[in-house]
DNA sequence: TTGAAAGCGCTAACAC
DNA sequence: GTGTTAGCGCTTTCAA
């Protein structure tokens, strides 16, 4: 890589020194009361030399780096793929570069991000937590570092968040079912701790006794991350099986889940809604080419990562570390696959 | 955030000079000769202290950052998005973090992506380049920036490229469609005069030439990045126009285009294979719903974005400007949709 | 064996 | 008005 060009090279080419280039350059030519003359001369030399401020100098300079972190659990997945773009767009509005990684939903890799971006003094962190990373977290805020939770957080830490309306969301997806007609209501869920899980699982099965039903155990089934697609088409074989009282309709707690349940259903031969009624958490483009319209919760995206970045430039520049948590509302997007039970 | 421990703290701490902590924890206690006493309590201090290098500083003085830039045309996009996965679990391996941005396909974007990642002195950029962008591009050489195109590349440009086997890749789908009976084959590309695109109309023209075939212009439909659904759908339903000769069979240059084209053909109840044969290059989670099993090429997306990162950092550590161009072959993987057409 | 000091590029308090 | 200089955290040369 060529040398870049510097503001000592500029200061040498005019014959100053680099404090007055690096007033005229940032603009403080009136607080430092730099002569007219000089000013323009130094402002001409730096565009002919073609000067680019060394980000990294700066950095170091003020201890803050205008970068921030990102960890998502898979940037490849598209959920976060598309929070991910949003995030970079939002920070890039507010003069932020954003580096990202993955953790995989993994304990380990998610610490070595952590240190990592901290190490490369970024200004804050946006992470979506892995299940057990509590005492991650807790470092952070001991070390108070900037950072916000994204997409789910914990029932016992208190920190910024900003999260999807979990439990509204899903209680308003299976009331939608009970209303029309649907008695025996099952779930597939991951399998973890971590609030946005336990929320909707919660609003499911507060929907399910607000319409007099009495849950069953065997309606909620949680799949490990690792290997769901196996679990998954293992758990729909199950709940769908008619010697022990097959489910008449299914939610999924999330897109993988609900597009990897599509394929097992779709082989199966299920008839989506007359034996089976469906409702999906997220959307995915998969839905557009299932036989019967997929009524799904949609979340809106946008909306959680702007808020996302701007807590956390809030808390960047802010002193006292008040924390704040928002919930971003979703909307539900009805199809056909919720549509009144036909009685049989 | 609270002040982060430093050389000098551990330094007074353990009453020695800077110079010896940054030898014992760089592992240079060999040559500098310390004592080992000295070392050990260095080390114990530092452990207990919690100390994290200062990555910043680091590069301020080294003049390198261990930071990949990576510009792709938009991470929301799953296929850039698997890309960004592998190009970050690379980078990982070599001890690099990875910034990213979206060009969006546009001009401006791209160039404000190049000018940031260079003012935070990434030690090299990953790009896929944006359609007229060769100025943007020369410029990286002209001051010896370490780059390397991905997924595409300039026909007037020498550069470091990594690339699928865009043009035989698609030679052998065309080929495919003629061995198995298809004689008016079209095809839907983005119009752009970026390599990728170039090399698969090429390998399609040279397919049908080679299948004595005599090619039709109108068979061939360029449309434009924005507003492509609508121009997707448009070019469909002139393609499958009877009055004007119909085609019997379509390719799609990339899987937007064929996630887009099923949608319509699926609205329009095309029957797929026996009224329009059928291959996309590139695949998609969508195709497991369509009713007839999509051929598809299958790019090898993790040795793309492997090699992308091993050229990049093979060009950072070397100093002449060989420029290395790597060609990586996809797969075809064959479906019914291409299959022998029924003779009507 | 150890440490003082210079320097990476930039900023800003302070002196002239 | 303009310039000197110290210092951000780290590495490394050179002197002791």
């Amino acid at each position: 890589m060529t040398k870049r060009v510097s503001i000592k090279d500029i200061a040498e080419k005019v014959g100053v020194s680099t404090a007055l280039v690096s007033y005229v350059l940032n603009g403080k030519e009136r607080e430092a009361r730099v002569g007219e003359e000089i000013a323009k001369k130094v402002r001409k030399v730096a565009a002919d030399m073609n000067y680019q401020p060394n980000l990294i100098a700066r950095g170091l300079k003020f201890g803050r780096t205008k970068t921030l972190g990102l960890i998502v659990a898979d940037i490849s997945n598209p959920f976060f793929a598309m929070l991910a773009r949003n995030i970079e767009l939002e920070a890039q509005k507010n003069g932020y570069t954003v580096l990202f990684g993955s953790s995989d939903e993994q304990l380990e890799k998610s610490q070595n991000l952590i240190n990592t971006f901290l190490n490369r003094q970024v200004d804050g962190l946006i992470i979506t937590p892995v299940a057990g990373s509590q005492s991650q977290i807790e470092e952070l805020k001991t070390k108070s570092v900037p950072f916000v939770l994204m997409d789910r957080g914990f029932k016992d830490v208190e920190t910024n968040t900003v999260v999807t309306d979990n439990h509204d969301a899903m209680y308003s997806a299976v009331k939608l079912l009970t209303k029309n007609g649907y008695r025996k209501i099952g779930i597939i869920a991951y399998d973890t701790p971590l609030t946005h899980m336990q929320d909707r699982i919660q609003g499911y099965k507060d929907a399910i006794k607000d319409a007099g039903i009495r849950f069953q155990s065997r309606w909620l089934v949680k799949v490990p991350f690792q290997d769901y697609k196996k679990h998954v088409a293992e758990a729909i074989a199950q709940l769908l099986d008619a010697t022990s009282n097959a489910v008449d309709a299914l939610v999924f707690a999330t897109n993988s889940i609900s597009v990897q349940s599509l394929k097992v259903i779709h082989a199966k031969n299920v008839k989506v809604p007359d034996d089976l009624g469906m409702i999906s958490f997220d959307e995915s483009d998969t839905f557009e080419f299932f036989y019967t319209s997929i009524t799904y919760i949609k979340q809106n995206l946008n909306e959680i990562s702007e808020k996302a970045v701007q807590s956390l430039i809030k808390s960047i520049n802010s002193t006292q570390p008040k924390t704040l948590k928002v919930v971003v509302p979703s909307k539900i997007v009805i199809g056909q696959s919720s549509r009144q039970k036909k009685m049989k």
